[in-house]
DNA sequence: CAAGCTTGCGCAATCGATGTAGCATGATTG
DNA sequence: CAATCATGCTACATCGATTGCGCAAGCTTG
């Protein structure tokens, strides 16, 4: 108890190094960041360095680096939730590829709200990010026009913007398959031609209008008209696709679309407590992949979005950027069950 | 096409606004990180600076304030995974609550790699976080030493170690309750009074190693003796469960404890490709929760870490520090089905 | 009206790492 | 032996924001 916690603990500096192994600043920051065999420094005092360095637990301060260097390497992303297998394995993927490039990821989740997006990318730049990769945002133009501003570009993934290049699914097509296997299955199974139930997602985000029309497209091509009522885009969380279905003022159609696997949460919730599969068949397809939703009775198809792929595509733009035009489409995988 | 991108587009620094305003960097400063009444700057002064920041679009360079001040306001995190529901909500939640606190939260997933998990804390480390959250790291107290080093302080969540305060989940209670529930519905609905199987985990980890004291206990109050080869803590992959399940050198049990969802998807697709349940009915239990899992046929409940509990327990322990000591226990909810 | 406050603001050092420019020293060449 | 060159290293300005210190002008007070 002699003083009391006097230990600071100033971190050890390039300076404390430099006096420690008898040389100078230069040579040590030299030596610590591989720039030294060009600055002609001896293989005896790196070696010497380097050995101090590691004694001492050295540790070098970013902030001052980056201060003083052109870019930053630091890579930002932004992702809606957590709450799912794709967003996991976006996160994921995109954090694992990031540090093979020598980039730091920073990744932070926006609960799908657009002010916090939008608070998150001025963080983001304030950090003096590289670039930022805007998943699933609400507002992608928004916040590539705030870091434009700033100079840092921006890619957009899951859902297209105007202002930088998008890499998105082909929810169209994988729309359009998935609803063409339900329809099968409905005839096949059940016997049932009339059209399906769409459930789930935003009527105004550019995913939810695509996977619509490739719906539509679907019955058109068998003659079967869907008419307003068959779509129910009622947001994404489980609660609110629970509240439409209650709300549903016709009988429950044999067969449905389910737009993302955090609405089929809903769907399942509700028809267990309201339809007894039992006593009212079901088929059903998933936009979307969860391992254990694949095993629902009555789940028949879940469109995978291909993450590895969408990820090779962000890291070409990322090393030859090719700007802002039509958003660049990877195919999805149905899933069949 | 004048010149072709001559603009490395400096970004606008506190020296810029100055000179617009006409007046000093430190007046700018001063007014906007908020210590300007502090520092008698006038309110008139004050406005223009603000408005004219707004007008330039000035975002502050961090890594030069962060430099001069004394704590960084980073909180890192470690993460094994986000592919399930549990670390999805730990790393939800704790950016959530950090952002209210005006911390920055910066996430790394780890992959369950302890040569990852020290190169992040490393990295972390570099950007002078001031807390370090380890969840579910395989060695903490390296972790808490690299990061001690440096002075950084950790927290360890789910996982214990013996150098930091830790967080976890009361495991042996949980799995107290599972294996007693599990036992009981074995013996209801099929008659069967031998023991369950466990499977997944490790067997060094401080997790699995409570849960399966629970697992015995529970066996033991019943007077159920239980062998070696009832314990499969085969790490906890999908593909590591299935192995085990194949290489089982003895009839399959009717009861079993799975230690993970993700364990969970290893038996059920391991079960539906080798033991249709029509043919071999089952009762099983696991640990951790997940929405679709909750509705598989034969799962009769599932453990749900209270993670909202668990990182009250995080920020109480940031804001007023204990110090290590016992590992604090946080009551599982068990949902049966 | 001099001494002492208050108000409002600017100067300059500082944080730690980087890289350019330059200075010794020894080796090589004519 | 002088001129040239390569080698190995150091000094110092710099990045942008923060902050202790101090200065000037206006206001009180006795």
């Amino acid at each position: 108890m002699a003083a009391k916690d006097t230990t600071p603990a100033r971190r050890t500096t390039i300076y404390d190094l430099a006096a420690l192994a008898g040389t100078s600043a230069s040579a040590v920051s030299a030596v610590l960041n591989g720039s030294w065999k060009k600055r002609r420094i001896s293989q005896k005092l790196a070696d010497r360095i380097m050995r101090i360095a590691e004694e001492q637990g050295y540790s070098v301060n970013i902030q001052a680096s980056l201060l003083r260097r052109e870019r930053s390497n630091i890579i930002g992303m932004i992702v809606p939730k957590y709450d799912n297998r794709y967003f996991g394995a976006i996160a994921e993927q995109f954090e694992a590829r990031a540090r093979r490039l020598g980039l730091f990821p920073v990744i932070t989740c926006t609960q799908r709200d657009p002010d916090l997006e939008l608070e998150a990318a001025r963080e983001l730049v304030a950090y003096r990010i590289d670039c930022l990769v805007s998943t699933g945002a609400t507002d992608p133009d928004h916040i590539s026009a705030l870091c434009a501003a700033a100079g840092v570009r921006t890619i957009n993934l899951d859902l297209p913007g105007s202002k930088a290049p998008s890499i998105i699914s082909d929810n169209y097509s994988g729309a359009l398959d998935l609803t063409r296997h339900i329809l099968d299955r409905c005839e096949k199974d059940l016997g049932d031609k009339r059209p399906l139930l769409f459930v789930g997602g935003r009527a105004t985000d550019h995913n939810t209008g695509a996977r619509i029309r490739g719906f539509r497209d679907a019955h058109a091509e068998r003659g079967i008209p869907v008419s307003e009522e068959f779509i129910l885009a009622c947001g994404y969380a489980a609660e609110k696709a629970e509240r439409a279905l209650a709300a549903l003022d016709m009988p429950l159609p044999r067969g449905m679309f389910v737009n993302s696997t955090i609405t089929l949460e809903g769907v399942v919730r509700w028809l267990n407590q309201n339809r007894p599969p039992s006593k009212h068949p079901l088929r059903y397809g998933c936009f979307d992949w969860d391992p254990f939703a694949v095993l629902l009775p009555g789940n028949i198809g879940m469109v995978q979005q291909d993450v590895t792929h969408l990820l090779d595509k962000v890291f070409e733009e990322l090393e030859t950027p090719s700007g802002a035009g039509e958003p660049i489409l990877v195919p999805c995988i149905l899933r069949t069950l």
